[in-house]
DNA sequence: ACCTGAACACCGTTCAAGT
DNA sequence: ACCTGAACACCGTTCAAGT
């Protein structure tokens, strides 16, 4: 009954509540040989975690890579999830904020924002799996939000509405993408094509007499490949949202 | 460089594509005093799970829990990871499916759909979890599933949109469930009351002069309960994304 | 200041054996 | 058919120690 935590104390809500990042350690260097300091050590993170995936990624392995012993690495991190947290935020880096900026078509903003968050997430899957982890208030997230943030007030909804739509958007994307980095992780880890994985369970499902009903459904998906109905989805998608929004904008503003 | 993973040979994309649940062991029991079976195994792990999350859950807690040798369990799954599928499975059970058969209106199944699936993923944290880990077609499941295609028909969209559809209303209601079980295990296990740690946590970011833009922003969601703008701004998303899914349907069908 | 080594309390799982 | 025991190859992390 008693949840006896292996982990360490008590469970903080984010590295970032608690001091952050502490690089500032001045790296003289010069007595000892190793050269360890924080940047390397999330860039390698980051590195591991996109070759091998966060089931595979340890400590220790970490530590090898870096060609280090196992206890060099919590002399800069306190511990594998506050690590995992500075690789989370590290990856919000790779989307482009500028169309927070220019003055355009706020749709057009959202179309960007959401296409670029999908592609982050579906390329970094382990970062998907992360974000349901943790808090998600480091620099970059936060500054990848608060860009969010600012195109949404452009669509003309009131004050009050901004949180919802912004979680229409992004928490769709979110889940989108996650399934997508899943996908390709899975057709990855199984040395199988995106069509032949499909094809393989869409059998198996069919197999299964309580489902006859999606039979002509997935069949219809088989004709073509994957990868474009997946476009094709999201696309249609990300339309109704942004229509949505429109509509919504157009009623009363506090049903 | 190499994975060199340290579970089993090679990973299979899902239990349910490899000849799924095998209970029917007959279990004439009386030889042997113990009377473990399959059921008993999955429903366990599920208490296990509500109970101390997903981390804290190992095969040894298991069988501690059940009375038992961890290598018992073994005789009835054949790993963790097809257990964790069969415990996900098990949850889908909660979400009613018969508004998908009552002709009412299609927006107030989907609403229905939406508030259940939410409602499942916040209090199961852990499910949310691991339906980003696995394939998701367990029975249970598909039938949720299939129950969600037969209501996105009514919509009147032409057939080619609704996977487009059901992505804007499910993976939204995935991403906003899993941030919600997140967020209430992370009360949980910090110990503090919603209101406390929001409030902690945007004074850690307000902070941070980089975000100094989203300072009103925050100020104003703490006038009231943050349970309450939760529920204020998943209301107003769904029905951005209805709003949307019904303004689409008047555009042309094949952009 | 930075890094190592040994040790602790855990894991999932294989394999051979008991009844 | 069902369950146990011992063992293997891993974990994250503490703690005391080296330079």
């Amino acid at each position: 009954m008693a949840p006896a935590a292996p982990r360490a104390s008590k469970p903080q809500a984010s590295v970032w509540l608690s001091g952050g990042a502490r690089d500032g350690r001045r790296r003289k260097s010069s007595q000892q040989p190793v050269g360890l300091d924080h940047g390397k050590i999330v860039r390698t993170t980051v590195q591991l975690l996109d070759a091998n995936g966060l089931q595979n990624f340890s400590m220790r392995r970490l530590a090898a890579e870096l060609g280090v012993t196992p206890m060099s690495v919590y002399w800069y991190v306190d511990n594998k999830d506050d690590l995992l947290e500075y690789a989370l935020d590290e990856v919000f880096a790779e989307i482009p904020l500028q169309a927070a900026e220019t003055g355009g078509d706020w749709r057009d903003a959202v179309r960007e924002f959401a296409t670029s968050y999908r592609r982050t997430l579906a390329t970094h899957p382990w970062a998907s799996r992360l974000m349901g982890e943790y808090a998600n208030v480091g620099p970059k997230s936060v500054a990848f939000s608060t860009a969010a943030h600012r195109v949404m007030r452009r669509s003309g909804l009131a004050p009050e509405h901004i949180p919802g739509a912004l979680a229409a958007v992004y928490q769709f994307v979110y889940g989108y993408g996650t399934v997508e980095g899943r996908w390709t992780e899975l057709c990855r880890s199984t040395g199988t094509s995106e069509d032949d994985l499909f094809r393989e369970m869409a059998g198996a499902v069919r197999d299964r007499p309580e489902y006859g009903e999606l039979g002509p459904i997935i069949d219809q998906r088989m004709e073509g490949p994957v990868a474009q109905y997946r476009e094709r989805d999201f696309g249609f998608a990300l339309e109704c949202v942004i229509a949505g929004i429109e509509a919504m904008r157009g009623r009363a503003p506090h049903a």
